[in-house]
DNA sequence: CATGAATGAGATTTCATTCAT
DNA sequence: AATGAATGAAATCTCATTCAT
């Protein structure tokens, strides 16, 4: 299912083009990794790329196109990355906690280019869009399955695997991109416990007696 | 506290002075409401005003400022609006179900203005994370206050802060703005039940094979 | 002979008048010896002056009306120095020695003044011709007795005035204005030398000779 | 030796660019000629050019570029054309004759653009300093050889060069610039006599006793 | 006299996009 | 395919000057 793929782009037939091309896509990634939509120029771009001006409206149409095509891109890649962490874990909560982990690892990795798809949403709202029901869909269907085996508690998937986004979003921004990622584990397990037991958990409620 | 007063905007002495400050602040919240910051205009903003152009330079140095004066605003608006939502709850889960439904019903209810605060991520960074760390330190300190009484269990405060805040985010944005509000009731039940106990709610475990 | 009062300006009738008025007058001095005529700003006067923008204009007519006083203000200023720095002096070169030296001392004193006067060439050239003119006839008138005397040869009077001042001009910018000036008087004999004897003074054909 | 070549102007790589480059410099010359710095508009200079506003910018990054270059091109073909009226003569009297005269007759040539140098004090220190610089070393070194030779008596050879340089400008700016030049020569002989033999000119002494 | 808010013309500068080569 | 010169619309920002109080 290649959800994003803006027709609109030129897909050159030539080794030669297809390896400009490429050099635009890699060159735009860095560009808009380190400023905004409205800061990057075309001229930025193709400098990087070693190609000339012009160059770049044999590719692309606009602007707006490799932008799009580089979210696109990366909601892909994430979406892969997390299914394949996923896909070893037997057990619903394992799979939850590998999900975040990877998650994480992956808005530490990428951290420039994670600003690039909040941007979208000024930039380009479909392609936003596309990029959390495109995954928002997936985590849905999982849930879905899981509630069905009776692995956890019947929820309205959609809400549930958006709440669950949110989540993660929220602390990848906060403790992953703001900060220096020193160790992301202690991070996930307070997440995980929420996750899994909620505010009331008992096993929190009950251990910080002992400890003061 | 007045956190995010930008010292280099100018406060009028006369109260001819104050009126046309106001109304360019109220202008510059239906513009900005509407468009990107980069599409909004100067011109459009005193345009709305009824001011000359000239007249927003006396006030503020540039688009940014007045923008950032909006974002600050913003944030206190809404920590005022929360703080009374839950003035009244006495429970803290009846606290936590109060302060979600007035966070979706401010955001349906400004729509546009929430916009806004997102786009402080690449239009003033400080100002954003000035937005966040103001509303997530005022609930992590609530949230201390529960977990000491034993009215919830024990995590890490600012991480607890934000997810909670990750969550409320995301579904005000997918199931308040994305969508026409139909009933916000509903989508409250389903967020709450996963804050209090989370994917493994006992009352949502058995429920389900009732149903089906 | 009050050359250069422009009439335009308002010649305050209080006391208070006079104070703001002259107030203002030595805001100006400073600010346009600091910026270009071009740089400077009213709004910068009066802060300085520290009363209110449009009190101003209750003394001046516009921008440049404080600028040609403050240009009439120092050829008259100069004139002054100049003439008691001759006066003491009997011989026609005792004179001419006097007033270089006086007119590099002024220069070094008043350092931003002097770039007023060569800029009211761009700002408003009648008084920039006014300073070169009120100066170079006096200098003239002075040069002519001494011809009449037989003190010096018999020059152009105008023309010897006017090369005079290069002389004096020029100098005074390189080896007073663009440097820190360490010693004048060493600057002031070679250009006496040059003054009275020319090129192909005697005392100066002499001892290089022996000195190699 | 291009000393002030400013690296941040464009090269064009085409002989299109090449011609379009030179059209903005002569259209530019043009009104740097007539107008103060600040009274010149980016705009006008490419009316008279013939191209578009954006094209101005192809190749200088702002207005100051553009005058920068034109200083430094005057000082060059200046110092071109004082080398080659210079070069014929072969006693010092005879250069120095030959320089004044070829300045004046330059100054009134480019009489508007004899303003601009003027005006670099006010746009661009820097350029007007490596201007007078530029001119006064060469003309340091010729003094130099002279004395060395023992045609000129012995000055701090770069006080003397600056010295003569200040009576050409101020010279040219009188009786060239602000006057119709009707005739050069009787300037020049005055202005030689005075600097060959200064105001004690014998010559000049005793013709005056029997005028009067 | 003094104030300071309001004006609006005007200029620079940017850059996505087009196009001729 | 690739180039890079040319375009021109659009927007920000400045500030001298006016004027009502």
């Amino acid at each position: 299912m290649n959800v994003g793929t803006t027709s609109t782009s030129k897909q050159p037939t030539t080794k030669r083009g297809q390896r400009t091309r490429q050099a635009l896509l890699e060159a735009a990634e860095s560009v808009f990794g380190e400023m905004t939509f409205e800061q990057a120029s075309i001229a930025e771009i193709t400098r990087r790329a070693k190609v000339a001006l012009g160059t770049f409206y044999v590719y692309f149409p606009h602007k707006q196109a490799i932008f799009v095509e580089l979210v696109d891109d990366l909601s892909a890649r994430l979406k892969k990355t997390l299914a394949a962490a996923v896909k070893g874990e037997t057990t619903r909560l394992g799979r939850e906690r590998a999900g975040f982990r990877a998650f994480f690892e992956f808005a530490a990795k990428h951290r420039n280019l994670y600003r690039v798809v909040r941007q979208a949403e000024f930039v380009d709202e479909p392609a936003y869009h596309r990029y959390y029901r495109t995954l928002g869909n997936a985590y849905a269907k999982g849930l879905s399955a899981a509630m069905a085996k009776g692995e956890i508690g019947r929820f309205e998937p959609e809400i549930l695997a958006f709440a669950l986004m949110g989540i993660a979003d929220m602390i990848g921004m906060r403790f992953v991109l703001w900060e220096s990622p020193t160790a992301i584990e202690p991070i996930v397990d307070e997440v995980l416990e929420l996750v899994q037991h909620g505010l009331l958990s008992k096993a929190r409620m009950t251990s910080p007696k002992e400890t003061k």
